[in-house]
DNA sequence: TTAACAGATAAACTTGGCTTTAGGTCAAGA
DNA sequence: TCTTGACCTAAAGCCAAGTTTATCTGTTAA
């Protein structure tokens, strides 16, 4: 068992953080003693779960929607494993996002150290759109390619 | 040549949206014919690349300083090149932790399906944390690591 | 001529996720 | 005893990134 202090410095999250998710119901299941938060290693494997969702994109009203699933027992199976699904699809999406955003900063990065060895960028913009060294012109197509959802 | 609403269509971006860009100064070189904006090709492009550091992690104001460094010229380009070179890292770096997210949400879709499968969730809880099948157990141990950074 | 649009502005509002503030309880050490 | 520090609550505040609202202008179509 652990105070709300300790876990703080353990998880590298503020206190005022830690009372805010408990307020908003994160942690249905923890005790108090004498009104003092008791966080058991239920509670920091929640704060894992909660990391996870939160960089998944879900909000806090739909984590706490999640951890009273959880609290209903094994009739939300279904539910809970179709959230998690989804998250994952979204997760996915989003990793092919950054890896065109990706392509983006590295044609970005090849731009200037070629205006810098140049000078300027008149040479550049002669090779735009379309006539970009091979390598350069597979990141600019990509980072210009439209998504089809 | 294109108006407002044009854009706004082309892009699927709303109009206040690109009003507000505007208002922000993320468009330094816009023409204005009697008072209507006028987006060119080049605000096009500009639109690329304001999403390209948005997703990147970086603020308004600072692609704002960025668009200011562009009209400065060549004096600029370390600085420019820098900044996307900064911001390579940083999505690299977050593409790190939603593997890590990813892998962590593959666990608990095989969770979820092996708790519907057995009806409750005590086989599972036997194996945690370290006798679960094993491409379960790295998706587990990834997902629980620590980022040393 | 009048109504409907598309464009414009300034300023207020919204949202989510915290953080800060103000005020209070309780236990331990000087 | 008194003060320090960790805990508590409720409520207000903050911030970024838009969005909405109220009001105005100019053009076109019936």
């Amino acid at each position: 068992m652990y105070t709300i202090g300790q876990v703080s410095q353990m998880c590298n999250i503020p206190v005022s953080t830690l009372r805010y998710y408990d307020k908003e119901g994160l942690f249905p299941h923890m005790e108090r003693v004498s009104g003092i938060r008791k966080f058991s290693d239920r509670e920091l494997e929640t704060l894992h779960i909660i990391d996870c969702l939160k960089k998944s994109g879900l909000e806090i009203r739909d984590i706490k929607k999640y951890m009273q699933w959880c609290a209903e027992g094994s009739s939300s199976y279904p539910q809970r494993r179709e959230l998690f699904e989804n998250q994952k699809k979204a997760v996915e999406k989003e990793i092919e996002h950054l890896q065109k955003t990706l392509d983006m900063l590295r044609f970005k990065c090849w731009y200037y150290d070629t205006a810098i060895a140049d000078g300027n960028e008149d040479r550049i913009n002669e090779m735009l759109p379309n006539n970009l060294p091979v390598d350069i012109q597979k990141l600019y197509d990509h980072a210009h390619s439209d998504d089809e959802d």
